[in-house]
DNA sequence: TGATTTTAAGGACATATGTCCTTTTTATAA
DNA sequence: TTATAAAAAGGACATATGTCCTTAAAATCA
């Protein structure tokens, strides 16, 4: 089956026929390392099933330096939230960090799949609850864990992130600073 | 305007009918304080609406103590959404902190809700979708700002939980210790 | 390819935060 | 109300993490 489709159909069930009249919303779009997706000050207008590829999503912090708040990976959504559901200008910049194929659909198409289909509007609210969860865990992760054990955790749980993003932007994923990083990789290999 | 009615509407729109034909699921609940409203281990079968009152939200962290990871307050839903979401062992507790009144609806209930109306399928992911954008600033003040910066903005944001809140509750749930808050709390007195 | 820029590693020291206590204050229950 | 327990404050010291560097390695571009 479709990749696509089965990602949706494990969110919440939808007929063929939903899914194959929903496709003309859905556009491709490749991206290059480094390309981005959703650039911080512009509303985004768009959200997109990760067919290939990695992205992360980063902000300006207060202190003048940028926080890399998610890793997407494939077989998965990402937009810029916020910007995306109050069509407000996007504090987040989304950027490939390797070469990414998206399947993309703009912020008007998907109100109307959600106005005229209660399967759709199903796989709207479950993703949403399902995102909530792992930010959730997330928040639980920076709350609760030191440097070392939140590292661990990444390795454990996202290897193939620690293989591809910088270790700058694993640290601040992680909210150490890259010498907090540097020392506990150093621990590690030992 | 009724205000569980005119909290929806803020959400998203929903008519006088669709409003009052749902009237039959919610019930009334009072809590006093120390009272659970969700118990670890139970599966979560009730999301409130809290007219009135104070909750937390707790869970039991890998360090044998507990983390505190959401006050909740007044005009706002509460549950375990985890366990609510995907219908297993809840691993958070959910305690009135002060006398409360809720306006209660089970799962089955709510999914039939959904079932039959637009309105309400809408009010659920709008408000997942804001529960979300909650839980992406946590997790960013988490990562981002010291001790007495996350004490600073909550002290700033919702003063009304530092008067209301155990300092031990307020300490773990901005992911310090007691000993640190202390030290903050004597700081600022100056 | 070689030159330039960016990223990562790690030394030396500063600081924030944690751990382990004891004492004081506040809440709870008999 | 008094006795008991729980919570909060805070001293002394330990440790994790941050800041500010310099050097080394890797990536990028002309």
């Amino acid at each position: 089956m479709d990749q696509f489709k089965s990602f949706l159909q494990n969110i919440a069930p939808i007929t063929d026929t939903e899914f194959e009249e929903a496709q003309i919303y859905f556009k491709e779009l490749k991206l290059k390392k480094g390309d981005c997706f959703i650039e911080q000050g512009k509303v985004c207008k768009h959200i997109a099933f990760i067919k290939k590829g990695t992205l992360k999503t980063f902000y300006n912090n207060d202190k003048s330096s940028e926080t890399t708040s998610c890793f997407c990976v494939e077989n998965n959504f990402t937009t810029s939230y916020k910007s995306f559901i109050l069509q407000t200008p996007s504090a987040q910049t989304i950027q490939a960090i390797e070469e990414t194929e998206l399947l993309v659909i703009d912020f008007e198409s998907l109100q109307k799949l959600y106005a005229k289909s209660i399967p759709w509007q199903n796989i709207g609210r479950a993703f949403t609850e399902r995102e909530y969860l792992v930010m959730e865990q997330y928040a639980s992760t920076l709350n609760n864990e030191t440097a070392k054990e939140k590292y661990l955790r990444l390795l454990k749980e996202q290897p193939t992130i620690i293989q591809k993003a910088a270790i700058k932007d694993i640290a601040s994923y992680l909210g150490v600073t890259t010498r907090t990083l540097s020392r506990i990789r150093q621990e590690i290999i030992k």
